[in-house]
DNA sequence: TGCCCCCTGCAG
DNA sequence: CTGCAGGGGGCA
């Protein structure tokens, strides 16, 4: 489900509702999905959620976190009782109760994790380590974003942009979506963007992930927020999943393609 | 740097 | 029934 925009409006769910609060029980439902002894959480406080691209991380007192991935169909959901849904469910993998409120880990596909690890661990993941700049740090500046794509000359502009350890937290969705607002064909190559089209990728991609988590994100298929609430973001989607439906900018239907064994959209007439 | 795979459910 | 799905690890 979720790219930056939906992860960190999860986090903002989790940051209002469960901070502060002390882990009173641990089940789990599928066995894989949490990794190391949940023992480790039981009866301490969740001091904080951050985000670092697609990753969740819980801060727990004492020093250690949680490391949440949701993947393709992960949802934390705070609410026992969404529409027709009665919570735990088929696909609840895990349950955290916390004082006066439970949270729900629920994941069709099963590609989510749980994953408690130590601060000294926490120095030596290799996830965590290889992931790459933070679209909305400062750090992520013009100029570092030409000097990434200045080492990936041959690479595809989609593929850089999946890329989690060049800019960590842009999918399927903000690909598609900063590859139009750019005017940028998915599959050219990074080496020859020009100068005036590498900053429109630059421009679009912040404003294309900060628009997103303004409207709450993607919810496509499987996205909700932690209670249970779509995102908006599809309302104003230009290309993701709009193809045959005329492009809001030209009127050209927007067309749809494979790349990279993604489902790729794109507009012909605007993007070149 | 590309492909296959992990899984389940849903649309066509 | 087959193909497809917003992620990413492991393999050539």
């Amino acid at each position: 489900m979720p790219e930056l925009p939906e992860v960190e409006t999860v986090r903002r769910g989790l940051e209002q509702h469960v901070v502060g609060k002390e882990i009173t029980k641990v089940t789990v439902l599928l066995e894989k999905m949490l990794i190391g002894d949940s023992q480790d959480i039981i009866d301490k406080q969740i001091i904080s959620i951050g985000r670092r691209g697609k990753l969740l991380i819980v801060g727990i007192e004492g020093g250690g976190v949680v490391l949440i991935h949701l993947r393709m169909t992960g949802q934390l959901l705070l609410k026992s009782k969404i529409g027709n849904r009665v919570l735990p469910d088929k696909h609840t993998r895990v349950v955290l109760e916390l004082e006066d409120e439970v949270l729900y880990f629920q994941d069709q596909r099963t590609f989510g994790y749980f994953e408690l690890i130590n601060n000294a661990k926490l120095k030596t993941n290799k996830f965590l380590n290889a992931l790459g700049v933070e679209p909305f740090s400062e750090l992520f500046t013009f100029e570092l974003f030409g000097s990434q794509l200045k080492k990936k000359l041959k690479t595809p502009v989609k593929t850089f942009l999946l890329d989690q350890t060049i800019i960590a937290g842009i999918g399927n969705i903000y690909a598609d979506e900063a590859c139009f607002r750019a005017g940028i064909l998915p599959w050219r190559k990074c080496g020859e963007l020009e100068e005036a089209e590498i900053e429109k990728l630059y421009v679009a991609i912040k404003e294309v992930l900060s628009l997103s988590v303004d409207l709450g994100g993607a919810s496509a298929a499987n996205y909700v927020d932690v209670t249970g609430g779509k995102g908006d973001f599809m309302r104003v989607a230009n290309v993701y999943r709009q193809q045959g439906k005329p492009c809001r900018v030209c009127g050209s239907p927007i067309q749809k393609t494979k790349f990279g064994g993604r489902g790729t959209h794109f507009c012909i007439q605007c993007q070149k």
